[in-house]
DNA sequence: CGGAAGATGATTAATCATCTTCCGGTGCATTAAT
């Protein structure tokens, strides 16, 4: 029984949601793609099949941090058959892993470590029990543009005869769990996904043209942790010479090296900073259950990684908040961005084109190793396509912020589910506030307040009785 | 495109208004020059 397999590994008595379908699937080799949030113990989905199949169990993560972290998880459990394989080693080490592959159980690598051909080679003539992708919406995500190497993981698994494959994520819409399919696993694959919906979380967008001082007024107000998400790196460094004066805050973003990064990561997780400016760098991996609000300064662009910010707040499951202040043309530093992608594919397009491939970015580098894989047109038109498909999702983020009716419900729509749950709160303000129990709703003023929510929150109930 | 910092100009000497310039996310791995 499995049940005892997982006592004897791990001392607990029973799955939680989603495990033991993995595990049972897994064993019966076939591929399996789990969406859970984060702390309910995805690892363990493969880390049981490890225990009672041969062979090595590779897992593809997007974070060097990340592949630590999950070694140190591992070790602090007792087991010494873990190893990372990242462009941190010596090369002698890397070398002496790759040809000592059987004294190890757990293998984590990035997807451009195992797309480097001596590393496929050599683990190619190894029995992998399974190959797990860790943070699989990263196929989506990044897969196309920025980190290529995520589309070639369905060519890795064939090279390494096709072992059984788990994809792993928080978050994915019906659209990103297709591509996660068609990228990475078998048609038999089984699916196991939980409700991306935190009833406990309340949903705000507030226009202002006072950004500042709503923010201040909200940190003012805050019991507990707060991240507070901006676009650029310069706009974290200065909200945070403001905020520092009065508060204690850090920040973060991807200009801050790695040692850095844990530092501030440690320092927020462990309660000395109570707050965090951050860009989107920070998160993946983050598993801080008391996070009270998370405050969008700038707007996200997509409602993916908005979902994925504000799935940050509230993992213990008491009443979070996730307020977005939104200014008009807001989004206009998104455009931009695309804007200097869409160059950046242009002037590539046009040297593959005339065959005058000359001073290329790194970027432009990796895409040109992706048209030897893919084909040059195959290839181009992904990226071209990959352009529209991130425009589409930047106004898909607009609407929302201009939707009138209840947030959660759009949002969940937007992620194939529908409000089935009482949300604990659900609210909006513009100026007035707007708050749904259910589906009904009712408009009030704004109080910072907590109790203020409660009182009209256990109003609503009494009226709906 | 928009915000911020720096530069210029005009007035009546240190301040204000306007103009110009600059810059912009997410990470892996590898390598060349200190």
């Amino acid at each position: 029984m499995l049940e005892t397999a997982l006592y004897r590994y791990f001392h607990y008595t029973k799955f939680r949601p989603g495990q033991k379908e993995a595990v049972t699937v897994l064993l019966q080799g076939q591929d399996f793609m789990a969406v859970l949030p984060t702390g309910s113990g995805k690892s363990l989905c493969y880390q049981l099949p490890a225990y009672l199949k041969d062979g090595v169990v590779l897992i593809v993560t997007p974070l060097i941090s990340l592949m630590e972290d999950q070694l140190a998880s591992l070790q602090k459990n007792g087991e010494k058959r873990g190893v990372v394989l990242n462009g941190n080693l010596k090369e002698e080490d890397k070398i002496y892993v790759l040809n000592h592959l059987n004294k190890y159980k757990f293998v984590f690598l990035s997807p451009e470590m195992l797309m480097q051909e001596k590393v496929l080679s050599r683990l190619q003539s190894h029995h992998i029990a399974l190959f797990v992708v860790d943070e699989a919406h990263c196929i989506s995500q990044w897969g196309i543009d920025f980190r290529p190497e995520y589309r070639n993981l369905k060519y890795a698994k064939q090279r390494l005869n096709n072992p059984v494959t788990l994809a792993l994520t928080a978050t994915a819409t019906a659209k990103v769990k297709e591509e996660i399919k068609s990228a990475l696993l078998d048609k038999d694959a089984v699916e196991f996904c939980d409700s991306v919906d935190r009833p406990n979380v309340s949903l705000s967008v507030l226009f202002t043209r006072a950004k500042l001082e709503e923010l201040k007024r909200l940190l003012s107000a805050a019991t507990g942790s707060v991240l507070i998400y901006c676009a650029t790196r310069k706009k974290v460094e200065e909200l945070y010479y403001q905020l520092k004066k009065d508060y204690i805050v850090g920040y973060y973003h991807g200009g801050l090296d790695s040692s850095q990064r844990r530092l501030l990561q440690q320092q927020f997780i462990q309660d000395h900073l109570q707050f965090l400016v951050c860009t989107s760098a920070f998160g993946m991996g983050v598993d801080k259950p008391d996070i009270r609000m998370v405050i969008h300064y700038d707007l996200p662009d997509s409602l993916e990684n908005y979902m994925q910010e504000i799935g940050r707040s509230g993992r213990d499951q008491k009443d979070s908040d996730a307020v977005l202040l939104y200014q008009l043309q807001d989004e206009k530093i998104h455009y931009f961005m695309q804007q200097q992608a869409q160059q950046e594919r242009e002037l590539f397009e046009f040297q593959i084109r005339h065959q005058a491939v000359k001073n290329l970015t790194e970027l432009q580098e990796k895409w040109l190793q992706q048209t030897k894989i893919f084909g040059k047109d195959a290839f181009l038109e992904k990226l071209e396509q990959n352009e529209l498909e991130k425009k589409k999702k930047l106004e898909q983020m607009l609407e929302y912020i201009y939707y009138k009716g209840c947030r959660r419900e759009f949002l969940l729509s937007y992620f194939g589910e529908n409000l089935t749950k009482v949300p604990n709160r659900c609210c909006d303000y513009h100026g007035l506030a707007k708050i749904s129990v259910g589906l009904k709703e009712k408009e009030f003023h704004f109080s910072p307040k907590k109790d203020a929510w409660q009182e009209i929150l256990l109003k609503m109930f009494k009226e709906e009785k």
